[in-house]
DNA sequence: GCGACGCTAGTCAAGTTTGACTAATGAAGG
DNA sequence: CCTTCATTAGTCAAACTTGACTAGCGTCGC
């Protein structure tokens, strides 16, 4: 799965009715452009296809109120809304080992409700167990450790990766439990994207100029 | 930089000269197809374009030895060489929070010598800190964290990441230079691929039953 | 003695990502 | 005024990745 599709679902259906460059801006305040390829041609990228596979629908709308070539306002269908938790439950649960996937299920995980997070996150401990059983019983070989040389340094990297991020995720499981953030059903949900105008108290030093990393 | 590169620059200059098969069954050897995108397309494309690129040369060989199409044998030439070499140092190096990009660099770090491999991993370590203080001076709000709300999640996870993933380098560090491993100009290699026609002790359970994932 | 199957060695189209480029507006400076 | 510059909003070609498909050859069973 790619984070790009959440990341823009994500967005767009905090907004209600956003056009790129807002989901741009929010991507950014996320810090998504640090730990994702979250990049404008990406971003536009899965806007027309999301809106081609009717995830989204497109709005065409007058030119911009603030220069710039026209702009489209897209909006989550139905089937897009499926797709979105669809993604976010994978993203949460699945330990796939790509940190970017995980960060965006972190970032809209309160879309879900608290409970359902918890058990998302629980299943996800479960499967990181799995693979590190798989992984170990299956690549020991049988003279023990070292047979393998310097390569067994990969693995015991993945596997000492697989552990902490177990460690991590029970801290996570553990401040939810005990009541941290506010998720969805329970009442004032966090504000986490920009309003139009407001200006990115977390911008990066040099905010695209002219885009070109 | 992509991974891919790296990895089939290193699988073709151990063999001396190689063709793509035997590339794709190296990287399934070292267990790629499960940490980075080895898959078939991305092997060949990569040979193509760096063989139109002069990284490699490209052998018109003979219809095989045992079924299937003609196949190709391609060779590193001095460009690649280099090129190989600056990949392998950036992929030891640098912290861009790509862990596949490090397990390559981890397969391949004995063709450098052990002196150069233990600077650059502690250059490594030196980068991991620099990124770490940058990113939690910047990000820590006025009014303390928390204010983030769940988004503050996020950065605690990349932050723990760069935390665990700097203890792990230390460790390595510390076997290395402890003597671990056999480095270039050392002696004897260790054997890291696959000669002509040997099998894959570590293969995956269903060896690639006409691909597909 | 032939048909099914698996292995060898790839190709290909569709989709995605990248980095650089464009074009319109408005504000600031001289 | 008029040039320069940042901001807004997005396009585009080239490269890369993906998953499914192809085709030759051996061999094993019946």
């Amino acid at each position: 799965m790619s984070v790009i599709r959440l990341l823009v679902l994500g967005a767009v259906r905090q907004h209600g009715r956003a056009h790129g460059y807002q989901v741009r801006n929010d991507l950014e305040y996320w810090g998504a452009h640090e730990w994702s390829n979250a990049k404008p041609g990406s971003i536009y990228h899965a806007l027309k296809q999301m809106a081609k596979q009717g995830l989204l629908v497109a709005h065409e709308t007058a030119p911009s109120t603030a220069g710039g070539p026209p702009r489209t306002e897209y909006e989550v269908t139905e089937q897009g809304t499926e797709e979105y938790f669809r993604l976010l439950r994978e993203a949460l649960t699945s330990y796939d080992q790509k940190p970017d996937v995980l960060s965006a299920g972190l970032g809209l995980m309160v879309d879900l409700e608290r409970e359902e997070a918890l058990a998302l996150l629980e299943r996800r401990l479960a499967s990181i167990e799995e693979w590190r059983k798989a992984v170990t019983e299956y690549y020991v070989p049988e003279n023990g450790p070292g047979e393998l040389g310097h390569i067994g340094e990969i693995m015991d990297f993945w596997v000492h990766s697989a552990d902490t991020g177990a460690a991590w995720t029970r801290g996570l499981v553990a401040r939810i439990r005990g009541g941290a953030y506010t998720f969805a059903g329970e009442g004032e949900p966090f504000v986490g994207v920009l309003a139009e105008g407001e200006e990115n108290p977390y911008a990066t030093r040099q905010p695209h100029p002219g885009d070109a990393e």
